[in-house]
DNA sequence: GTCTATACGGTGATAGAC
DNA sequence: GTCTATCACCGTATAGAC
């Protein structure tokens, strides 16, 4: 493989990135994303074969890079649910505010294709202990079963149902993303107030997710110390939570 | 206008919003929507000119008969704030389960086309007070208004910001639709599993709302009687909120 | 007014020669 | 690794039958 070859063949993964996200499948052209790429249609075929074998290249790798860590900290049985959820949600800021096209791109098409893209996605990422036998044990449900437990031993309030609370977390997290431009326009935000909105709505979600877990004595503490320490194994930085 | 007409030009259009929510703007294709209306592509010509005005007319419609009425509820200065979100979130539910495509298919062309499809939404529901002078005031921020006052009278919880409530809200309310294939294939429910996961989460969806917006113990009496009294002018029934 | 037949210019993905 | 060719199909247009 020649240095000219891998340059060749990254640009067009980079030029596909970047067209599929803004156009999505059905939209993109492979004539864009040559033009995007420094070179021709010929050489998308040469190198990746089909339209859909660069979108599942592409796909794949995004996945992995961008939604994979994030699943496995809610997965992780080394955190506890306040570190778990402190951690996911700030990790998902800051990748998606890195990334914004990414979750509503992605959310479309899985709706188009969702076998292929599910199965995709498990090859990267194992759901259920069953989808990959070889694979080292993940619990899909660490969360829940973290959340469950402390619900039982009257932890937490009693009338959480993990399910809906794990629902509720992403929901919040996601939802300033797959609909910028209605919060946007709702409320008349520059776009330097929407980077701003969105760094504190950060701090907002772990609020209202723990409102909603924990017993108000518990979350009075919590709020007035801001001290839940936390491992974050998964950024680059190891630190409590403070503010 | 004769019946025949109506009927070929009403096919069409039935058949153009199933196909544009199923296969989005770009994916749609004008045989389909001819094939799947019982007629030809010369008849969209015909009675639409071009795809754009097609999708047009039926986005209008979609919006003003499935989304108006709902930023409608959050603004109607005569329902208090329990009752916006109560009615809110279950008429959210019952309208996206009566159609569950919509949402994600709104997103996704509101961000393929963010300028055309806010002023078609305006055109039917001005969000801002001054986008159209001639139509009867409505106050895009009634709910934000009142759970601003209510926290400042020390009704709400004092760390709550009205624009994040909000934004949770209707995040919490998205994300089962927009997200069925992530949330249904992580737990491993069935299509039936689904239905009854969201019929559940009507009321845990105002549950997680009460909880961050409530006093700790406003939110136990409502939780033990659940009953906030709630008109819903917008909806068949008048009733109380009760379990 | 309503519908059919035919076609045009443009572009998509892909095959195969070199 | 590059270029030419091809072929299906896209959205759109128009002439004209009923």
């Amino acid at each position: 493989m020649t240095k000219q070859e891998m340059n060749t063949e990254q640009k067009i993964k980079e030029a596909a990135r970047r067209v599929f996200r803004r156009d999505g499948f059905a939209g993109a052209r492979m004539q864009t994303v040559a033009d995007e790429a420094g070179t021709n249609k010929m050489m998308l075929h040469y190198y990746f074969r089909s339209k859909h074998q660069l979108f599942d290249v592409i796909f794949e790798e995004d996945y992995k890079e961008l939604i994979a860590p994030l699943g496995a900290i809610l997965r992780n049985p080394e955190l506890h649910v306040e570190e778990q959820i402190v951690t996911f949600v700030r990790r998902y800021h800051e990748t998606m505010m890195a990334h914004p096209k990414f979750p509503l791109f992605m959310m479309h098409e899985f709706s188009k294709n969702p076998q292929r893209l599910l199965d995709l996605a498990k090859k990267v990422m194992p759901v259920s202990k069953d989808d990959e036998p070889d694979h080292p044990k993940l619990s899909a449900t660490t969360f829940m079963d973290q959340v469950d437990q402390g619900v039982r031993e009257g932890k937490y309030n009693e009338d959480v149902d993990s399910s809906h609370l794990a629902v509720s977390l992403t929901g919040m997290c996601i939802y300033p993303f797959v609909s910028r431009i209605g919060v946007q326009s709702a409320y008349q935000f520059t776009d330097e107030q929407y980077q701003e909105f969105l760094e504190k709505r950060k701090e907002e979600v772990i609020s209202h997710t723990f409102r909603i877990l924990m017993k108000p004595e518990y979350y009075q503490l919590w709020k007035d110390s801001k001290q839940v320490p936390v491992k974050t194994d998964f950024g680059k930085q190891k630190e409590s939570v403070s503010k």
